[in-house]
DNA sequence: AAAAATTTTGCAACCGGTTGCAAAGATAAA
DNA sequence: TTTATCTTTGCAACCGGTTGCAAAATTTTT
């Protein structure tokens, strides 16, 4: 167990203190490997003396495993994107793989944390956001790299795995937790207008409101996610025209919508009523108690790592996968109880 | 441009290509080495031709710099560390470092983290927690790895930089921003016992304290950093014995306290007066409206990874840092006006 | 006890880069 | 033009590991 501060140890040191060849030294910590009982007990003796551990990316040299993954977001501003951290550290963790992030918020080339990836041999790519340019995760595929797009859409190409939710299907559920409201005149307040995600929660809005001619709808987009895009957003509404019931785009951006309704002095949910997504932790506290649609976080992050494990250990077949979670409206305090 | 599908190019292939040595190619990739501008071009051609980027993980081999950088933490479940990952990993991105992330939640054997950041060749690491087990940096600082512990107090070690706030001083704003209102029974409800932070914010507290003997003070931790927490340990408080105002280790615990007060009845501030800790995004949003104490996070992070760039840039001599930042009240509406 | 089968071992080459050094080439000075 | 100086280049060794292969050691079979 002694340190020799700064100097680590290596292999070879090992093999002479232990008087075994380089090869034995390697085969003893290398899982499966064919060493005698005695050397392995000679190895280890002495690695624990000298305090020698393997370095595993001389190893990832020769192996062609780096045990890294990237995980590439942008969405540093929701409060929910802790939560899908979390949990995707943590199961990445579990498998024994480790995280290299990358903060694309600023990014200025996108292209280039694509190269920097690659440069650190990852194995494999989680691209955990819904707004990012269509087409950056294609730059993974092309380099042979799995990837697998967490709350993503599945898309024009065959090669990049897909885990996340049906948003179409989220915006009928929406659409029709507003319509049990009874309201007449409702709103969509979606995020960034060109995210797939807002598109498609749109798309299936209107094809539920498409059943009711005589429901007037209205559409708006926030800039981003984020508490004041919300505020603004309805602040403006406010002043134009107001609905009776909204769908908001983000647990977030529900509570800046909300914010501007009450300085406004309207009260919610009588005389305006939100539903929100996401379902983050503070939805639930209860200074929010928003209604809101969750979606399955934990499950979308456990299946994504998983397919990505799979990918990885099968070493022959990729077989691309795309899965789609439901999502279930929980009921809170923003919009009118329903019989 | 060409991508050959799966099979990265190395530096022989290109060396073949462009008709020089592998040394050539090298250097073409190596800041500030000799090669003449003939052969730059060539090998800038061939390269790209093929697609070719370095290693850099057979880089680091010789050169002993991965450029990779542990970064520690278990809070991931207060909004406010979201704000301290987005920093981090922006401060380093932009210094070239990739952050490697440990999850250090429900890491069983935290000693096995250490193991593998070192087994991955970090060439730093920053710890960001005022929770974790004292010692836990130590590890590092004894296998030679620069360390700067954000967050932190500077302790028994001399090898292990800190950056982070003078929490003494902290408890003392709090404990005169009490005062100040006139209350003559006020209360701490600090985060987990054991934690210096907590520690040190309750000796500050209670310095200024000891000064107005008429006071009353009460003092309570709260088990972790949740909604939950607060929201128990003050509904206990209500039952056996409320003061008027009270100072929060965290802006989440203070939320979780407000609203176990307004759920028992109680107005805030008229009744009960409430002071944070953090000022995180949502402590100034229109539901919440948090008097809180400011920790300057940006300039912590700033901080911390300048501080980690010298370290690392000086090759020779490695001066510890231990530098404090001040914090500052914010005044909303948790607490009553004073002139 | 000898032969056959099996396990363990070390050698040497390799993974994809970097770098000290001496030779070759280019440029400047005499 | 010759010599001295500076720059560029390739060779070969090395970074810290892994692994195919054949020899050595051990175990099993006859």
């Amino acid at each position: 167990m002694e340190e020799n501060r700064g100097k680590r140890p290596t292999l070879g040191e090992v093999a002479a203190l232990a008087g075994v060849s380089r090869s034995a030294v390697s085969r003893t910590f290398t899982e499966g490997a064919s060493v005698s009982t005695l050397t392995r007990t000679k190895v280890e003796q002495a690695a624990s003396q000298l305090g020698y551990r393997p370095n595993l990316l001389a190893r990832s040299l020769t192996t062609r495993k780096t045990g890294l993954v990237g995980l590439v977001a942008n969405n540093f501003h929701n409060p929910i994107f802790l939560e899908v951290f979390d949990l995707f550290t943590r199961e990445l963790q579990r498998k024994g793989l480790r995280p290299l992030i990358v903060n694309l918020t600023d990014e200025t080339d996108a292209l280039r944390s694509v190269q920097l990836l690659l440069e650190y041999q990852v194995d494999a790519v989680v691209v955990a956001s819904s707004t990012l340019p269509v087409g950056f995760a294609d730059s993974f595929a092309e380099a042979g790299i799995p990837v697998v797009h967490a709350f993503g859409r599945p898309g024009h190409r065959e090669d990049i795995n897909v885990v996340g939710i049906d948003n179409i299907e989220a915006g009928r559920l929406a659409a029709r937790r507003l319509i049990a409201c009874g309201y007449d005149r409702v709103g969509f307040l979606g995020g960034p207008e060109k995210a797939t995600s807002t598109r498609d929660r749109l798309e299936g809005f209107l094809d539920v409101l498409s059943d009711y001619p005589k429901i007037q709808t209205r559409i708006n987009f926030a800039g981003d996610y984020t508490f004041e895009s919300g505020f603004d957003e309805m602040a403006s509404m406010i002043l134009r025209d107001l609905g009776q019931g909204y769908f908001c785009a983000d647990d977030v951006i529900s509570i800046g919508a909300m914010s501007a309704l009450r300085r406004a002095g309207y009260r919610i949910p009588e005389q305006v009523g939100i539903i929100g997504f996401n379902d983050m932790e503070m939805a639930g506290w209860d200074n929010v108690r928003l209604t809101t649609i969750r979606q399955p976080l934990g499950a979308i992050i456990k299946e994504s790592v998983n397919c990505l494990g799979q990918i990885l250990s099968s070493e022959d077949s990729k077989p691309t996968q795309h899965k789609l979670f439901p999502c279930e409206v929980i009921d809170r305090d923003t919009l009118p109880v329903t019989s």
